[in-house]
DNA sequence: CGTTAGATCTGCT
DNA sequence: GCAGATCTAACGA
């Protein structure tokens, strides 16, 4: 059976909701004629203005920022200390986000290990996802969801979602407290996994 | 220019 | 758990 992109009216939305149920979707990209995939399994939300620990505080625009400001649907991909970082860019009105920051390896497992350059813990980071798939901020930066490189699919459903601190924003006063990172809870191919392996993953 | 901050990763202790 | 690597963009002189 063919498999079709879904549709992604949801992230035009709320975008604490969108985080949540892009939890299990499936991520493929087609770079260089070479299709990799993986389900996602940990989400973080970035609520621009009114959030302290997002790019888009306050309203502010920058050069590096300005995908934000686009309708849901686009992707929006930084650098960071060498590495890129994807977000979903939700909503139309604000400047608010997904960032994606853990998937499950599915097609092209090979792949993303040579991409790597290692066999384990492929994709349980943000900007060890970016890499696996395929994914930098120069060619990437501002495209579309379901273009012709990156396309979600229906994936899986997690059993249970869990709400946590976000990751690697000690510095940003009130919003360190925010439970706005989701994760599949049992997958371990998540970021600083600490739990008990689910014996599904965490999946139905 | 030079300095600094940033939603990170890896390897070592 | 912590230090070091590594790179881009913003900002001030």
């Amino acid at each position: 059976m063919e498999k079709k992109p879904i549709d992604i009216s949801f992230l035009g939305r709320s975008t604490l909701d969108a985080a949540q149920q892009l939890l299990g979707k499936e991520i493929e990209t087609v770079i260089d004629g070479e299709v990799t995939s993986g389900f996602i399994t940990e989400v973080e939300a970035y609520l621009g203005s009114n959030d302290r620990a997002a790019h888009t505080f306050d309203g502010k625009v920058t050069k590096k920022n300005a995908m934000m400001f686009e309708p849901y649907g686009h992707i929006y991909v930084y650098t960071i200390h060498g590495h890129n970082c994807m977000n979903f860019v939700t909503t139309t009105e604000q400047a608010e986000g997904v960032l994606i920051r853990a998937v499950e390896p599915s097609i092209g497992q090979n792949i993303m290990a040579e991409r790597r350059g290692r066999s384990k813990n492929l994709s349980d980071g943000p900007g060890k996802l970016t890499e696996a798939l395929g994914i930098n901020r120069n060619d990437h930066n501002g495209m579309h969801i379901n273009g012709t490189i990156l396309k979600i699919y229906g994936g899986k459903t997690p059993k249970k979602i869990e709400a946590t601190k976000r990751i690697g924003i000690d510095n940003k006063e009130e919003a360190v407290d925010y439970l706005y990172r989701f994760i599949v809870k049992g997958n371990p191919h998540v970021s600083r996994f600490k739990g008990i392996k689910d014996i599904d993953n965490g999946w139905k």
